[in-house]
DNA sequence: CATAAAAATACAATCGATTGTTTTTTTATC
DNA sequence: GATAAAAAAACAATCGATTGTATTTTTATG
């Protein structure tokens, strides 16, 4: 380890009396140099403790190892299980993750996808911000030939890489699965709906459940939260608990707003499942501890993470070769446990 | 928006027919340029979709705009929440963060330090590896007065910033709760404490805290878990409730097996807290939501993210100035809910 | 209006790695 | 040993923003 100075590929050259260019090309192996030069210029690297510049070749060849993921927030589970996926698979190939979180704000994600760009990554994988409905800031980074993946919060209209699971059919089987346990009133939980997105989806899924099996849909039935919260999920579950006639089941778009759900109802002395049978939404650790256990529907976060910088890699190094651009779906089950299971 | 072409300060020179070095300093106010020149040079860079090139002005000035954060992992509760504080505070002054996960390995954090070294990032922000002893890999970045904090997992003989809380008088406190609340026979969840980390300091107050007032530790009460995982919490708790004289109180060290605590008393039968208190550690957000809602020690994550973050963004700017390294110490509370309230 | 002082802008080197092209060295062949 | 071919290494430009220094333009003053 050197004093205080820092060894760049001239400290190398001079030392060996060799070109920079020689030492450039012997540190990566390339086949015009001869092995005696690429062993003697690697051990005096090591010996000199020479780290490359990422920025300079980052510079010069006008891309860096670096993926930026642009999320609402990193405290999710969801989202951070996305993230540790995504981390992993970026490391494995040599390439660095910066975070950014959008705090569901449209303004701070503009914002962002510009700082990104300036950093110049190689890819982008981003899960939309609530709020967003224009997703015009992102085609800086399609006309410059920057992958880039929309993962689970993903927009209708945007032509590129998409990871998602299919939320209308996990929508769908989560409420038939209440029906098979003999709900005939079933409650949903869901959020933002208004902007068009994955809750959207899902309810839809729901309501279609309901239709095949011949049940009408009521809107007194379906509460939508303004965040996703275990305060708010509290508050929703209420109004739902507090119908005249109260539901015998609940689908709650994801598993806060479920464990909301249980803890009211228990609060009101109901058991779950046999007064109010409730599934949720993602499969979060809390899912496995909550009393009763959860119900709920897959959510393959470390997957979908790790699919996504896959996609990512591979159109950086296919370059231009602009491959086709599709939705790639992931399987979602619903995992029967306690608090849903009335037979 | 351009077509493909990259706009640099190169292009918005040529339109206005003014010298790069013009472009550069009208676009960040310097004193001598002109106003007329100053307003000319940002609309016609706006309009020409013109973003800076942070690797340019990086390589340039040997800084970039980026702090590195190495942690364990992102996907506990804790770390996520660190993160977030971090990104935050980093974000509102023009700041990136690069995210790296050890994943507790030891190869893996030297590697990424080394990595980030490569970056050339401004300042790191890490969370040591459990299995870190040797901590000499981030030597590099000191003697390249390059801010580096310790945050919450912790070396103790490295001269640098540091942020923590107090994790002896936390133990101590956890442990007197119960005490106060008449336990007599008090059993302790640890883990990975032979590496003489964090964990290792919450025992001493556990110890001191029986000590304090006449109790003898008992070897059998204290169970070291392999990995925080609810798994190996189950099986820890198991341990201790197998005992022929049963604990009538558990301090654990993470609020992840003071849950598997829970679960596992409850699994017997026995009632929380009025057979066996238990109280944790973390403010994890399950214990507000595991019934009985668990008591534990606040661990304010989001707090000391910022503050590291603070920290290295000050030492960044004040240069070489190499204030005096010192270690920052956050409060805890002991936050009493229901899990531990015999009285 | 000449000249000094101040203001505004231009020039040119720099950061460190990469890479297309050229030159030098080595090897092969007659 | 001369010459062509192949191999190895050197040369030099480049990426885009920054910044110390030089030059030009403007303003002020007698």
């Amino acid at each position: 380890m050197e004093e205080n100075k820092v060894v760049t590929i001239y400290d190398i050259a001079e030392k060996l009396n060799l070109a920079t260019s020689t030492i450039s090309r012997a540190l990566k192996d390339h086949h015009t140099i001869s092995e005696k030069t690429i062993k003697k210029v690697k051990k005096v690297a090591e010996e000199m403790g020479y780290v490359p510049n990422t920025l300079a070749a980052g510079l010069r060849g006008n891309k860096t190892q670096t993926i930026g993921v642009l999320v609402p927030t990193v405290t999710q589970p969801f989202l951070s299980s996305l993230i540790s996926g995504i981390e992993i698979t970026a490391q494995k190939s040599g390439y660095n993750v910066i975070i950014m979180q959008s705090n569901d704000s449209y303004e701070a994600e503009v914002s962002m996808a510009k700082s990104l760009y300036g950093s110049r990554v190689s890819g982008v994988i981003c899960s939309l911000a609530m709020k967003t409905t224009d997703t015009s800031h992102f085609q800086q980074f399609v006309s410059k030939d920057i992958p880039l993946v929309f993962v689970d919060r993903v927009p209708k209209d945007f032509d590129t890489f998409k990871v998602i699971i299919d939320n209308y059919a996990a929508g769908f089987k989560a409420t038939e699965h209440l029906i098979e346990q003999g709900c005939t009133r079933i409650g949903h939980l869901t959020a933002g709906s208004k902007f068009g997105n994955l809750y959207t989806e899902r309810m839809r899924g729901y309501l279609d459940a309901l239709k095949k099996h011949n049940i009408t849909p009521k809107e007194e039935l379906i509460v939508d939260l303004k965040a996703v919260t275990y305060e708010e999920g509290v508050k929703a579950s209420n109004k739902l608990l507090d119908l005249k006639t109260r539901p015998d089941g609940i689908f709650a778009s994801g598993d806060i707003m479920a464990v909301s759900a249980i803890q009211s109802a228990k609060k009101r002395g109901l058991k779950v499942p046999e007064d109010i049978a409730i599934i949720g939404f993602n499969n979060d650790p809390i899912s496995e501890i909550i009393d009763p256990n959860l119900s709920t529907i897959t959510h393959p976060a470390a997957k979908m993470g790790q699919i996504s910088a896959e996609i990512i890699l591979k159109n950086i190094k296919s370059a231009k070769k602009s491959a086709e651009k599709g939705i790639t779906y992931l399987d979602t089950e619903v995992l029967v446990r306690e608090s849903s299971q009335k037979n």
